[in-house]
RNA sequence: CGCGGGGUGGAGCAGUUGGUAGCUCGUCGGGCUCAUAACCCGAAGGUCGUAGGUUCAAGUCCUUCCCCCGCAA
């Protein structure tokens, strides 16, 4: 089939590998401009664009589609469908009606739930279960396509975002593969969204990787493994921000919510309902990660003090 | 030159207005205990990131370079 790919981050890579390697046709690979990175502020190119000038692959990456230009370069590609994952632009109605066979779109999650950016983050940060990847044809609203095949997984109890997205995106590529050979048959069955069942997982950010101590600690635990590998949720002790990276629930204890104190080598804090929550490992501004008890050797600290929402 | 923090015995940290280095933990040896991530005694282990400079004297002041990290994007 011949197909232009818009696709960005890793989570696409295995989709773009995988459709080369079944033989389609690349007419084109769509992927967000260089962004520079790092400190020095390097021009970085996307995952998926690597992989595309490696495999020879032509590369467009505009800044918007919204315009007369992009649409006729798409035209021109003559597509007979286009595969969007993760590309991170909402596709105009001109350009969804090129394709003659459609344009099929690979999701992080069991549509209609957590439509939108984040849906691997938020699963995890709501303590779900159970997700998946679906694939759909794709229509104007975000997400909102009828719904064409899905593969569902557990979400392991300790499993963070990053890790969950790992084991995603190739069962995606898999189900992208699976979705194109029934799509070319013919056999493929559509599926409206049932609307009123659906949620949005908006992108992620750091002020919303801010922890508070008031709710139960197994909620911030599970927020502590959604935010995991970014933006890492977070506290502020000192004046200075805190990350925490991993962290178990751990019993009971009355106590002022963010309060902190040590007990054997470990680190533990106060949390809603007088749960706890033991910290694992953390990050000071300006520092390593590092464990716990390696915290607790160059930092004593007196009954009371706690972990705060805000710098102050 | 985007902003900022930091490089001190194995680990995490202190080191005041410059006078040759401490703390907690770990390690090794010994002791105590029914027992313990408990306690007691003792020991090993540091060119204080690098190269220069100032000084009678620098971890501590000045300069060079290297490396690590946070923010921002």
């Amino acid at each position: 089939m011949r197909i232009v790919f818009m696709g960005t981050p890793d989570f696409a890579v295995p989709c773009l590998e995988a459709l080369l390697e079944k033989g389609h046709e690349i007419c084109g690979v769509f992927t967000q401009p260089d962004k520079p990175k790092g400190r020095k502020y390097v021009l970085t190119p996307p995952p998926v664009k690597e992989l595309a000038l490696e495999k020879g692959l032509t590369v467009y990456q505009p800044k918007t589609l919204r315009t007369e230009e992009a649409a006729a370069c798409i035209r021109d590609l003559a597509p007979d469908c286009i595969v969007v994952v993760a590309y991170g632009k909402i596709l105009p109605k001109g350009i969804l009606e090129i394709p003659t066979m459609g344009c099929i779109n690979v999701h992080g999650s069991l549509l209609p739930k957590y439509r939108g950016a984040a849906p691997i983050q938020w699963a995890v940060i709501n303590g779900e279960k159970v997700t998946g990847v679906t694939t759909m044809f794709m229509a104007e609203g975000l997400d909102t396509g009828d719904m064409l095949l899905r593969t569902e997984t557990e979400i392991l109890p300790e499993e963070t975002a990053g890790e969950l997205f790992d084991r995603l995106a190739p069962m995606g590529a898999d189900l992208l593969v699976k979705t194109l050979d029934e799509l070319e048959k013919g056999s493929l069955h559509a599926e409206k969204q049932k609307d009123e069942e659906s949620c949005y997982a908006p992108q992620l950010s750091k002020e919303t990787a801010v922890l508070d101590w008031s709710k139960p600690a197994d909620c911030i635990y599970n927020k502590i493994r959604g935010m995991n590998p970014w933006p890492v949720a977070h506290t502020f002790y000192k004046g200075q921000m805190l990350k925490i990276y991993s962290s178990a629930v751990s019993g009971r204890k009355e106590g002022v919510p963010g309060e902190i104190f040590q007990e054997k080598g470990r680190l533990y804090v106060c949390c809603g309902d007088g749960t706890l929550l033991e910290v694992l490992e953390l990050q000071c501004q300006g520092k390593k990660r590092m464990q716990a008890g390696d915290f607790l050797r160059g930092h004593s600290f007196e009954p009371g003090e706690r972990f705060e929402l805000s710098p102050q």
